[in-house]
DNA sequence: TCGATCCTGTAG
DNA sequence: CTACAGGATCGA
């Protein structure tokens, strides 16, 4: 995400002329004023991603915190004035075009930052040595694995989905804490949440809910997730389960995940 | 560790 | 019509 949205950044940084949070609830508890003010009159330096947060860098010395959550989007429009009924805050570049922030459910988190701030997360999979990930285990010994991934102050960057098909992919059981689990497959682990992420950001996706792909028979890439009764994709003769996890949904299936 | 909350579209 | 989905945060 934050690299389609560099991509589709106007060219030259043009300042910031206008703007309107159009659900103040985005910027709760902060006043949507006072992320206006901070935002309005600068320009963009840099787009960058960390976890699931996208940090767009301003002339101002603050930083525009964006977390997508669900159904979230962020994109550039040529003409500010064409944004849809789903913008929850927008911005106004001097050339006319727009930085829109669409989200049906209205459960994205729009912020403004002090120059240097870092949200408290954990190393992404894709940079974090496989001791480090031994270390984090260990210090974890009782947590259930799929609540030891989605622990974003642990590993940065899974959710309720990648979470899942990451545990599918190195055959661990979701309930079971990962400090029992054999060095072998904690090395798979290692390497599917990375693959699984990779593949989440590669443009064939977009991720798994993008609306084109989301639930679309053989389309859709999830191997567990959503897939509660349906056949094993490892034809194991079983069928996906679905549990209930610190009340969320977990799929997985019974037989390969041990 | 649990549930409620936020929010709305969709499935039932 | 109600239940549920998602991520993060808060309070019991």
């Amino acid at each position: 995400m934050a690299r389609r949205l560099r991509e589709q950044l106007p060219a030259g940084s043009p300042a910031i002329v206008a703007g309107q949070i159009v659900r103040p609830s985005v910027t709760r508890p902060q006043a949507p004023e006072d992320v206006l003010a901070g935002t309005i009159g600068a320009a963009i330096v840099a787009v960058r991603r960390t976890g699931k947060h996208i940090l767009i860098d301003l002339t101002s010395n603050h930083v525009l915190e964006i977390h997508l959550r669900m159904t979230g989007n962020l994109f550039v429009i040529p003409d500010v004035r064409f944004r849809n009924a789903a913008t929850r805050a927008w911005f106004e570049f001097a050339n006319g075009a727009g930085l829109v922030f669409e989200d049906p459910r209205a459960l994205g988190k729009m912020h403004l930052r002090e120059a240097g701030y870092k949200p408290a997360l954990g190393p992404e999979p894709e940079d974090m040595p496989f001791e480090q990930f031994v270390e984090l285990v260990r210090k974890a010994p009782r947590t259930p694995a799929k609540l030891f991934l989605m622990d974003q102050a642990r590993i940065a960057g899974l959710g309720n989905i990648y979470a899942a098909e990451a545990l599918f992919a190195a055959k661990l059981s979701p309930g079971k804490p990962l400090a029992e689990a054999s060095v072998r497959k904690l090395r798979a682990l290692h390497q599917a949440m990375a693959d699984v992420l990779r593949e989440a950001k590669s443009s064939a996706y977009r991720g798994y809910t993008d609306p084109g792909h989301f639930g679309e028979g053989e389309n859709y890439p999830a191997a567990v997730y959503d897939r509660e009764g349906e056949p094993c994709v490892r034809n194991c003769g079983r069928r996906i389960q679905r549990i209930r996890q610190g009340g969320r949904s977990t799929y997985y299936c019974p037989a390969c995940q041990r």
